[in-house]
Order: C-alpha cells, then sequence, then structure tokens
DNA sequence: GTTGAATCATCAAGTAAGTTGAGTTAATGC
DNA sequence: GCATTAACTCAACTTACTTGATGATTCAAC
C-alpha cells in the first residue's frame, strides 16, 4: 500500500541490504541452513555469504544451530533465525478502540494490550497509536533497537473509493498516505495493510503456508476479503485495494448482491437474527454449530454455492498453489464450509499432482489482526527491495 | 511461465545490468528524458546514470534527441528509444501452423510470415518454430547481434491442469518447461506466455497502456482469458495458468456454465449458427455488426450481464488503474459491450477522480498474438532481474 | 591406519560499479 | 554583463562482490 512507485537503481550498499534480507529470507524458509548452500542458491559467492551471515549473527538475527551430517566432506553449519533477535509491533485500528502487540523474528507474541479509541480525528487516532506502541514496547521490556518496524492493520479500503461512505473505514485518511504518515508518527518503518493481506503473511510467515510462494488468503473479516501473494511479495494492486472479493456481485435469486452478503460473519449472524439467534461473537458462533443449531446449518447449506464460487474465481484468475481460509469465524464452520465445498473439476488449480490440497484451513486461528500487524513488519525485514521501489 | 524461483543475490554485474534495464525503462516511459531526471528518479547519481546512457548509446538501444528547453540552467540532452537499435523475433504456435514477426524496439513489424504446422509431436513443433524464426530474420534482414530474444506464445494453459484434455493446448509439452526447451533450440533467451498475457505486454509497450503500471487486459481469443500486470509485471501464477478468467463458473438459469460459454467469440459465433448464420472469422463478425444482424444483438444483450460481472471481479480483485479489453474481435463490438457496461458503482475501482476510465478498448486491434510474442521480448529488455530470480 | 576425494570455510588480493566533490558548460533573468 | 541555476564531466574514493590459494574436516577406499 505505497504510491505507485518506479523500480530504482541497484548500488554497492542497496545490493547489500537486498543481499541480506535476502540471505534471511532464505533462512527463514529453510528453517536450517548452511553457507555455500545459501550461496549456491542466490548465485553468490561463498565468500560474499559468509561476510553476510557474519554480519546477521553480529546483529543477533541469525544463530548458529550445529552442524549437519553430510555424506562427504566437511560438515556445513548451519544457521536458522535467533527469534529474539529481532521484534516487530503489530497495531490493529478498529473503530472503537486500537490493539496492539509485540510479537518476536518466529512470530510468538512477548506483549499484548488493548486501548480504546475515542473520537475519530487524525490526532486522536494517532496519539492512540502512538501511546499503544510506546506501551506495548515498555511492556514488553524490549530494546528499541531490537525493534525492527511496526505493522498496522487498518480498515480497508484505502482511499477514496467507490465503496467509500458505508464502510467501517477510518475517513481520516482519505487524502494521507497512512504508511507516511505513521512512520513519521511512530519513528519506525511502517507497513500499513488491510487485515486480509496481514493475514496472509502472516500465515506465510508462522503458519500453514510456511512453504508455499503463491498463494491467496480468503479472509472472513466483517465482509470478505482476499489477500494475494505471488512469489513471496503482496500484490496489492494499483491503489492498494486489490482482494475485495466481497464485493464481487453474485446472482442471488433475480437480482445480484455481493459475494459477502452471502458469504461472511456478519452474513451468517444476520441469517441467525432473524431467526431468533442474537450472536455476536465468533465464540458464540462456535457454540451455535457445536450445538447444531438449526438456522446455522440453514446458513451453511446457503453458503455452499458462494463460497465454491469464489474458490473459483481465486483458482483460475490467481493460480495459487493453495486457496487459505480463515479469519474471525469458527474453525468448526470453516472446516465445514471446506467439506462441503463444491469445487470445479474444470480449474486449473484441479492438477493432477498437487502438493497441497486445493483449499486449507489457515492455522493462526482466530488471528486477532494485530498478529498479522506484526507479521508485516517482520515480512518486510526478509524482503528485499531492489526492484520493489524502496 | 517459469519454474519458481527464489530471489536472487546482487552482485555488482547483475546491479549493472539491472541499472541498464531500469534506465531503458525508464527512457520507454518517458518517450523522451534527460540523465538528471533519470538519476532523480532513480536514486542512482547523475554519474552512474551518465555511464548507462553511454552504454546504451554505444550499443543502439537510445539516441540523443536534442535538448529541452527548461527554466533555468543548462538544458538538459533528451534521449529517446532508438527504433532500430534492438529486435524481438515473435512466434504465435497454432495449432496448424506456426507465425512469425520481427518487430523492433518500438513495436514497429519489419516482416512476417506463417508456416503450416505438422504433425504435434515434439520434434515437429521443435523444427517448426526454429525455421520460422531463421526465415524471419533473414527476411527482416536484421544482424543477428541485434535480436534481442524471442517471445513465444502458444496456447495455455501450461503444464497439468484440471483443463487438460479438452483443450487445443499443446499436449507434447506437459512435461518440458518451454522457455528452456526453446530457449535452447533457438540460441536466444525465450519468453513463454499465453495469448493474454502476451496481448497485455503489447498494450503496455505500444499500445493504450503505455502509461500504466498496474491493469488487466480481458483477451477475447477462442474463449476468454486476462493478462494481469501489477508494477508493470506480469502476474503468472504459481504455475504460470494464472488469468484462466474464462473458466469461472456463472450462473445461467438454473445451473451453472463457465463465463466464456456466454463470453467469448465462439459463445458469439455458435450463437449466430443456431440462428443460422455461419460466420468463422473476425471480418464476418464485423461484417455481421455493422448490418445490423438480430442474431447478434440478442448475443450483445445476453453477454451485458457476464461482461458486467467479468469486469467486476477483475476490479475488486485485482484494483487495477483499467481494465482493457481486446483480442479477435471486432473493435465494434468490443465498444458496444463498453458502452452497455453495467459497471457496479460499489466497486474499488469507481474512485471519483480517475485519471483513466475504468475500462478500456486496446489499440492493438486485432493483435495477431505473434505481435504480442515479440512484446514479450522486447519487454523483457526493459524488466530489471534483480528479485524477479532471473 | 593412511591416503585421497569431496566439501566447507577463510584469507588476501583484485575488480566492477557506484559515489563524491571540484570544476566546466550553457542557459536564464535582472 | 553578471549572478544564478542546472546539467554535465573528471578523477579520486569507497563499497561489496569475486577469485584463487590455503586450510580444515569428514568419509571412503585401500
Amino acid at each position: 500500500m505505497a504510491p505507485t512507485t518506479n523500480t530504482i537503481g541497484a548500488n554497492a550498499e542497496r545490493a547489500r541490504s537486498h543481499n541480506r534480507q535476502m540471505v534471511l529470507e532464505r533462512v527463514r524458509q529453510a528453517g536450517l541452513i548452511g553457507r555455500a548452500e545459501i550461496a549456491r542458491g542466490s548465485g553468490l559467492s561463498t565468500q560474499a555469504v559468509s561476510n553476510i551471515i557474519s554480519d546477521l549473527l553480529a546483529d543477533g538475527l541469525i544463530a548458529e544451530k550445529g552442524r549437519k551430517a553430510t555424506t562427504r566432506g566437511q560438515p556445513p553449519v548451519q544457521y536458522g533465525l535467533n527469534p529474539c533477535g529481532g521484534y516487530a509491533v503489530g497495531i490493529e485500528i478498529r473503530t472503537d478502540a486500537v490493539l496492539s502487540a509485540v510479537v518476536d523474528l518466529s512470530g510468538q507474541t512477548s506483549a499484548s494490550a488493548r486501548y480504546p479509541l475515542g473520537p475519530q480525528t487524525l490526532e486522536g487516532v494517532t496519539a492512540a497509536v502512538v501511546s499503544a506502541k510506546d506501551a506495548i514496547i515498555a511492556e514488553a521490556d524490549v530494546a528499541i533497537e531490537k525493534v525492527l518496524g511496526a505493522g498496522i492493520v487498518m480498515p480497508g479500503p484505502f482511499g477514496p473509493t467507490g465503496l467509500s461512505g458505508t464502510e467501517s473505514e477510518l475517513s481520516v485518511f482519505e487524502d494521507i498516505w497512512p504508511e507516511t504518515w505513521f512512520s513519521d508518527a511512530l519513528d519506525l518503518p511502517v507497513v500499513v495493510e488491510n487485515d486480509a493481506n496481514a493475514a496472509a503473511v502472516a500465515e506465510r510467515l508462522t503458519g500453514i503456508a510456511t512453504e508455499l510462494e503463491t498463494f491467496a488468503f480468503l479472509y472472513f473479516g466483517t465482509g470478505l476479503g482476499l489477500g494475494i501473494i505471488q512469489n513471496g511479495r503482496l500484490v496489492p494492486g494499483a491503489f492498494g485495494n486489490a482482494g475485495e472479493i466481497g464485493h464481487i456481485p453474485i446472482q442471488a435469486g433475480s437480482g445480484h448482491v455481493p459475494l459477502e452478503e452471502l458469504l461472511s460473519r456478519m452474513s451468517a449472524q444476520r441469517h441467525l437474527a432473524q431467526h431468533g439467534l442474537a450472536i455476536d461473537t465468533v465464540q458464540a458462533l462456535a457454540d451455535a454449530y457445536d450445538q447444531g443449531a438449526a438456522p446455522l446449518a440453514e446458513w451453511l447449506e446457503n453458503a455452499r454455492r458462494p463460497f465454491s464460487t469464489a474458490i473459483a474465481i481465486v483458482e483460475n484468475i490467481l493460480d495459487p498453489e493453495a486457496v487459505i481460509i480463515g479469519g474471525a469465524m469458527p474453525d468448526t464452520i470453516l472446516d465445514h464450509l471446506i467439506s462441503q465445498a463444491d469445487l470445479p473439476e474444470r480449474s486449473v488449480s484441479n492438477r493432477p499432482s498437487r502438493a497441497v490440497p486445493r483449499v486449507l484451513r489457515g492455522t493462526s486461528g482466530r488471528l486477532t489482526g494485530t498478529l498479522g500487524a506484526a507479521s508485516l513488519a517482520i515480512n518486510s525485514a526478509f524482503t528485499p527491495r531492489i526492484a520493489a521501489g524502496l
């Protein structure tokens, strides 16, 4: 989510930074890896990799993890991420509150907190975010030098769109690039995304998508969003609003309704309310499912086709390795949706030799968004920047 | 369309190559631009840009185009692409023939030809492609050193998918990466894509999308495809098959049919055939439209909703600057589809301050695919490679 | 057990390419 | 005309990668 940027030039300094992040990403993805293997995979000399590894060791971002037994030759020293070598602040801005958390390199949470949000003025939101950050860093007792950056999750879509006015979006940011704004306010590198994108990134860092490079995350928030990852990078769209899958019109009866009218937590709750079941938390929804509430079974049956359609759209347009579903919806209901889905056989994704199922449930559970926000910041420490416009 | 590759490391040599391509891309996009401006935009020193410009001048890829009048100070020397400084071969493999063309840096065709294709064996196809290339380079009378690469357009989807068997795909390539294969056979850098992706790239190089960075091209081929460009790069999907929008199931009556059953040239021709109008060329279709053939008007009315849905899907999932439509369909019919489209107001793309209309018709006309193929190769001369896996 | 092949790792010298800063050129504006 | 502004060039400097020689460590073969 940034102003459109062209590719920038490479110089020695940026090449080093690129290589550092590339090495870090390879260490993350492999879990344990030796210098020579990184060199072979990256097209750099072992010497160059060696120097970068020393750097990362000195910074505490990685740690030596013994030697690997091989067939012949000197066994390589293995390196892995050092979880406490770096931290990220995750901040989730909701309409009524600001939630924050501190997370380490491996994605483990060290602290989390919640602050009420008063009037939604620019000053009010900014002040709440700043104090949320300060307080959470103090609470987690993390040295400020070890904080790599902050990730912020806020309601999209961003900027003026055809969806404005009726959403829960924060209208005070209509004319501001929130990334620049918060980066100045927090004095940290900042990444701003919507909840679906944050969830996708989190799933790749610590969830079920650790080894996937290209996938999409179908996110059940209030509505329905889609986080798109292509070759390890978010696909943000021209204005940062890619993935608004919930607004696709779907035929219902004789007319058309947005997909999220049929497939979202709101939709389920509305249906239950119409049948006299007042439910307003994810837990209550889970309970209703466990108790076999009839209106919920009805909603699930109604959601079957829209869900299958959503998967088909995502598969055919993006050709992902897998579609992951998750968000503020009970795991049991997500599993139900997957198991009853009517996945079209005629799809580019229905390839005979698949490494992973076409649809997976995310493992981050009811990801609070705050963790996803932090993952954004951790992730950007792993993402080389040349060619991506700094 | 390549095996999944991780980010590679940067060294001096690759940094230079990256910078060269970045400068070339900026020259292309600007039309005319001076060194200092490139330096400011790219984050390189003017000296570095100066050196690269000398390189490009020496290679004949760019040329001096006078000085720009400015307010104050020494007027900058302007540079622009030198069309005859480089050429690309475009090859289109159809089921019954191989078409080839040579195109210069600016996208102008210097020669084109057609060769019949015999039995679809690997050897047969390869031999046809190789002789198509040799013959066309000889005909265009271009020095082989000036040929930057070859682009090949062949029917997708690629590799084993749930769509196999019924398509016009070239099954001989099921177990081969065509890019590597043809690169060896042709002794040139080779890019392989489907028709929709080629069209999208062509539109960006020489068509209506010259100044767009993020857009999608809805391609009317036999079926319906989508070429996705994000930040100037193709979004290929995990297996090179992104953009199969024609296979998305759409509600029709009580059941579902693939979108391209309702929205494609085949679909129009089938409808006309059912009403006694045997039409099998684009020209005949254009004539039928000009004559106001009733069955065609009927088809257009039927296509209205599917078309609007397709646009809505693309807009909401990808948040492009614009959706471009084109391919093997008469311009008049494309314009008709655009003008009667029922674009949803509730779309992220319905932003109040738009620089370009939401839907545009491509200017490449009935792009032969062969030109698109050549554009792929030209384009890759403009696309920096660090971070994209060489 | 010794020897040799294979692999990882380090050192030191070499090199490619970008940066920096001083100085030159060419236009504008008062 | 002369100061101002901006583009451009030259030469010295710096960064970070590569190369090639050397050493370390293990397995395998004799």
